[in-house]
RNA sequence: GUGAUUGUAGCUCAGUUGGUUAGAGCGCUUGAUUGUGGUUCAAGAGGCCGCGGGUUCGAGUCCCGUCCUUCACCCCA
């Protein structure tokens, strides 16, 4: 029985084992997203195409998955496109709906659209699925989740703060270490400035994120391409700095900036964000790297961006602000400011590392075997009075012998085995053994709570 | 989108210059052992060699296409 069948490219089934560790990383962000006060929302996986077309850039539109119409999709397209398999036209004649390609454009939407129902600074988190025609490789997929937080409709530095708090509760918990790099826009935008038109600032931009996996000099050829004079080029070298957030470096960057209002503002800005997180929280991981720029352009002030030490797998948080983010749906001049979690890369960075605690709270506590019906009746009666108590159990559901149904307890990794058989429905007991610890008896099964979960344990 | 790479039993993998009936380990089923698991021993089941075409007397093996895998580029979580 050959398997014919298979998954659509970069699409992945999980099983038992690989979930419950997925929903203990979602499970840990969830709870600190809600600990700083954002409340959840959800969002459709699919999307009317104009809401998303345009939003990610000539690269991003390419990686959109679209949805053929349906019906006759074919109605009204023009067969010279057809003739000519002209497919960018008719993409857009034919599919009208696409999968969401991240969760901050429909977080947009969201917003413009039930702004009255809201209370600003609106704070959200969200945890779906997102989708991308991109090709798989180490760290990629087309199918993925992502765990966002944002604060729309507030320009405060407060909420940088605690992102940079919340991002350091979450990996110190999931015991990740990470560094997690800043860096402003406007801080990007004064060093452009210093050298080249400001039109040409997001091919600047472009390069300055490639400094992450080429050397300054392999890069020099296209810094000149874009105009930046040979007599600058080590001045730029120079300027772009990777250290540890601290004032003492801001200080150095302000004086450096005194020709430009925007480039003072960005060290403010990240002075004032520093200071805030360090009153709650002082954190070593904190660096400041200036040639850090992340390609989507609506970004205006902030840029996070966390990667795993110890693991090359691209970063697993990105994150920064944006003016102007609603705009496009008929919201103008709201400023927000969001990360996130990018968990199948955070689920790999942990599995790489053996991070994975077991974990037990999770499973099935007891099995309860028998040889006969009656034996059964006697077990299903009781199973589900501890399990009102708050014990994962189940019933061997067949009439096996012993040992196959010690065998399906160890499989399935639960602790103790219940057995009732003729011996003890005659006297009303029930007969334990911990396959642990090998400590077996019998006993009342009014006892067993006790004895499974004993309220030392419970903290009772 | 560009360039590589992979596919043989449930899993991990052998398979010679193309040559009878495609193998191993682990796992699985049954028994030794009809109320006490992980060990041991014995027996057994399980494969259209990813799919489609081609070359050949003959293809798991060579060629072409396609799908999935993995990886780099582009870009990104």
């Amino acid at each position: 029985m050959k398997n014919k069948t298979s998954l659509a490219k970069g699409t992945r089934d999980f099983g038992p084992k690989i979930m419950l560790r997925r929903k203990y990383i979602l499970k840990t962000i969830e709870t600190e997203f809600q600990s700083y006060g954002f409340l959840p929302i959800e969002t459709p996986a699919i999307e009317q195409l104009d809401t998303l077309s345009g939003k990610y850039g000539e690269e991003g539109d390419k990686l959109l998955f679209k949805i053929l119409n349906s019906g006759n999709y074919l109605k009204g397209v023009d067969p010279v496109d057809l003739y000519e398999s002209n497919y960018k036209n008719l993409a857009h004649r034919i599919c009208e709906k696409g999968l969401r390609y991240d969760l901050t454009v429909p977080l947009a939407r969201f917003v413009a659209m039930n702004r009255q129902e809201l209370v600003f600074p609106f704070k959200r988190y969200q945890m779906q699925p997102v989708w991308r025609a991109d090709r798989p490789q180490k760290g990629r997929y087309r199918e993925f989740w992502q765990c966002d937080a944002d604060v729309i409709g507030s320009g405060s530095l407060l909420f940088e703060a605690d992102f940079v708090n919340l991002i350091d509760q979450v990996f110190t918990k999931l015991g990740i270490s990470y560094r997690l790099e800043l860096n402003n826009r406007k801080i990007l935008e004064a060093i452009a400035n210093r050298y080249i038109p400001a039109e040409k600032f997001t091919e600047f931009v472009i390069l300055l994120d490639k400094l992450d996996k080429v050397s300054f000099d392999t890069l020099v050829p296209e810094f000149r391409e874009i105009g930046i004079m040979e007599k600058d080029l080590d001045d730029l070298k120079d300027f772009l700095i990777v250290e540890k957030l601290t004032s003492v470096v801001l200080e150095k960057l302000r004086k450096a900036f005194s020709y430009s209002e925007k480039g003072i503002e960005g060290c403010n800005e990240l002075l004032t964000v520093l200071e805030l997180f360090t009153l709650s929280r002082p954190n070593e991981n904190v660096f400041l790297n200036l040639s850090l720029a992340r390609g989507l352009d609506y970004y205006t002030g902030t840029i996070f961006e966390v990667k795993a030490k110890n693991v090359s797998i691209g970063s697993i948080l990105g994150g920064g602000r944006y003016d102007n983010l609603t705009g496009v749906f008929g919201l103008p001049d709201v400023s927000g400011v969001g990360i996130s979690f990018g968990i199948d890369r955070i689920y790999d960075v942990m599995d790489e590392l053996n991070l994975f605690a077991e974990h037990s709270e999770q499973k099935t506590k007891a099995l309860f075997c028998h040889f006969d019906e009656k034996g059964r009746k006697y077990n299903q009666k009781i199973s589900s009075s501890i399990r009102s108590a708050g014990i994962f159990c189940e019933v061997y559901p067949d009439f096996k012998k012993l040992p196959k149904q010690f065998d399906y307890a160890e499989s399935k990794g639960i602790e103790w085995v219940l057995i009732s058989g003729e011996q003890e429905l005659e006297n009303g007991t029930i007969s334990y053994k911990n396959l642990l610890t090998k400590e077996q008896g019998t006993t009342e099964p009014a006892k067993l709570i006790e004895l499974i979960h004993p309220k030392s344990e419970r903290g009772e």
